[in-house]
DNA sequence: TGCGCCACGATGGTTGACGAAATTGTCAAC
DNA sequence: GTTGACAATTTCGTCAACCATCGTGGCGCA
């Protein structure tokens, strides 16, 4: 019934306008700010201009595009500070779940989550800086579902959302700066250590310092790569 | 430049169908969970199915109403679970906001905050408490744009506005609970003094700590209200 | 009684057309 | 040369009619 939701490589083939509209945009195939007028799109796509009326509409939502009446659609910017705006902001949702999972939390679930660091600690080991961010985002994956909240959960989705466009151009692996992995996989292990404990003060206080340091560390990699 | 979000009064009249339709649904002619058909929804305002189509997208993504692929849209039904949900998650991002404002307020942003501040007190004293409940959406609205704080300010709208369908139905005024209005002025004053400091923290935690009274006056209310 | 097929209801999407609004371009007057 | 008004163009908003697809419930058959 919880379904996790995994990006299906090389899954079924009927893929929505929408999704393909999507697509599009986050593979950078349309640039940012670049008008998007409906029967190019349309053309572009291959599909009809009610299908990018509605695509356009859902993603106007979700944040990928801006949307003016009578003007039409362009595809957003994330600037820099939106980036980091963001970041902060899923801090402190991922707070509020970190809070929920610490309270409910079922010994069943904490095991799956000490797995998953475990995991994590393996592929350190093994200098699979990679493979441990994705184990990262299995983790946070994992701590949302178990705080069964639904508002926190579907708010993440839409940020995350408009961050992976942007990620595409500037590699946001902040995994991969020097010393930042261990330091990272310690702050993992502490919102993890405060979850089994049932502390959900210190769940939430250790998961808004581990994205703090997340954005720090991006607002470092931001000024050299995002600004310009 | 940076206008003020007002809901004008007796404005102009040239609604679109999006909005109507939003009207319809949060003023109830559309009652929860019931399904939309969209002709007849088309028939209903007096528009085409397009026009439905593409107002029932933008209705989706935020939050009004539900919709599956092929099986067509509901309005959402908000339980009472999931409004303690929005108002914790709210709670949380207006705490972001109200620390940016701490760090951005200028004097003259401090002087507007204090002022309202007073209109508050001013309608307390002469027992006008719906009045001084605007006072209070107000304050906040305030805050948001001093705050400056883009995406905080964008989800703060949707999380309000999925509340507001049920707001109707569930009198959420909760100014009006006895003894309430006094502690929530000390409350807004504490926020208000802590953004006048400047101190970031102590602005993000008075407004949490209000907003959770707030949420715990609410469940109150709910348990009796909002169950069945 | 129970199972499966099929018709119907509703949505997803297409095409084509038209009015409305915004942008752009032009031209004359100052 | 600049400004203002007006015309032309672009693009969106909406409608209408149409077909394909998906779900679902009922009917018939076993």
């Amino acid at each position: 019934m919880v379904d996790e939701i995994v990006n299906n490589p090389t899954a079924n083939r009927p893929t929505t306008p929408e999704d393909r509209l999507r697509e599009a945009i986050v593979t950078g195939r349309f640039q940012p700010s670049e008008r998007l007028i409906e029967v190019d799109v349309a053309r572009e796509l291959g599909v009809g201009r009610s299908a990018v009326r509605t695509a356009l509409a859902r993603l106007e939502h979700e944040g990928l595009i801006e949307h003016e009446r009578h003007r039409g659609a362009r595809v957003r910017l994330v600037s820099a500070k939106e980036a980091v705006e963001i970041l902060e902001t899923r801090a402190v949702l991922e707070g509020v779940a970190a809070r929920h999972a610490a309270r409910n939390a079922s010994p069943d679930d904490v095991a799956r989550l000490q797995g998953i660091l475990e995991g994590m600690r393996q592929r350190l080991d093994g200098g699979d800086l990679l493979g441990a961010s994705d184990e990262n985002a299995v983790l946070h994956g994992r701590i949302l579902e178990i705080s069964h909240h639904g508002t926190v959960t579907r708010l993440i989705a839409t940020l995350k959302s408009q961050l992976k466009s942007q990620l595409v151009r500037f590699q946001y692996r902040t995994i991969l700066l020097p010393g930042r992995s261990e330091h990272s996989f310690g702050e993992h292990a502490s919102i993890v250590d405060a979850i089994a404990a049932g502390d959900a003060p210190a769940a939430e206080a250790a998961m808004r310092t581990h994205l703090s340091h997340v954005a720090e560390a991006l607002r470092g990699e931001a000024a050299g790569g995002l600004s310009r």
